[in-house]
DNA sequence: CCGCCGCCCTGCTTGC
DNA sequence: TGCAAGCAGGGCGGCG
């Protein structure tokens, strides 16, 4: 499930190996893999293209081409971008390629098909629907007391909203609510001012250690070279259900349901 | 604007 | 042991 720690390693990954590179064509296998607009060939388009730069928005992997364009690319759970030589062996689920001059290729797969790659044209506000960047200046301790104000929703769901803070998935919305010690389930208008205090910072503190260690490789995650992060060896809840708590140790990891999602906490020390 | 729900898809887990 | 049903989950469109 690549969150925000795992597509910036994964942009910084491509960035080295794919700006400066002309794009020679595109083989799209299975169709709804890539959007492109109205009338519009994908693969036809990105053709001459030259890549500018790659950036991060939330969890989307930005590549700007040298028209202004972009490709803008949705990993969702299983879904991989890994840079190889043209002709060295294929993962599997391989569904659209974007061949480069020079012997290079970018190979997007994805076992589920839920990812997508769209080409946006210049100017257009893609992006308009998705909230602050958490490691931006944006992401003030007031700006965020501001999102939650009010709101009945509980903490961890709003963690999970991309309208308001972009990159937050499962994983990191779990530990980050341990590190402040929070309760998941916790009306968002229901934190006191020294608890929002402590979960801004955990939101900070836990996707900068995860970036780090290049991301967390539960299941499918790899980065743009095919390589594992480290950050699962870090993790205090996520996925630990019926252990005993890093901190309190006497208290034994939960799994409950929140939101649609699997939700990991410690009842004795998350409040 | 807001929140909720169902859908998309396939591999793994569960239970008989 | 074998098989089918159930589950997982990010984003999006539809609905109230």
């Amino acid at each position: 499930m690549p969150e925000l720690p795992e597509v910036e390693t994964i942009v910084r990954g491509l960035r080295s190996r794919i700006v400066g590179a002309t794009i020679e064509r595109a083989t799209v296998r299975l169709a709804r893999m890539a959007v492109a607009p109205p009338r519009t060939q994908f693969a036809a388009a990105i053709g001459g293209e030259r890549v500018v730069g790659v950036q991060r928005r939330g969890k989307y992997v930005v590549i700007q081409l040298s028209s202004g364009r972009l490709i803008v690319t949705s990993l969702r759970m299983t879904g991989r971008l890994i840079v190889a030589r043209r002709g060295a062996p294929e993962g599997p689920a391989t569904h659209l390629v974007v061949h480069l001059a020079g012997g290079a290729e970018l190979r997007f797969s994805d076992v589920r098909t839920f990812g997508r790659m769209r080409l946006v044209e210049r100017e257009s506000p893609w992006d308009a629907s998705l909230g602050i960047e958490p490691l931006s200046a944006d992401f003030t301790e007031q700006a965020f007391a501001g999102m939650l104000a009010g709101r009945t929703t509980p903490i961890k769901v709003l963690l999970l909203d991309q309208r308001r803070i972009a990159g937050i998935g499962n994983i990191y919305a779990c530990e980050a609510l341990w590190e402040a010690r929070i309760r998941p389930s916790r009306a968002a208008r229901a934190l006191t001012k020294p608890a929002i205090t402590r979960l801004h910072g955990a939101i900070v503190d836990v996707l900068q250690r995860a970036i780090a260690c290049r991301g967390t490789s539960v299941d499918d995650y790899v980065d743009a070279e095919g390589q594992r992060g480290s950050f699962q060896n870090d993790l205090a809840v996520y996925g630990r259900a019926a252990q005993p708590c890093r901190r309190c140790s006497t208290g034994r990891i939960e799994r409950s349901v929140l939101g649609q999602r699997g939700t990991w906490w410690c009842r004795r020390c998350q409040r």
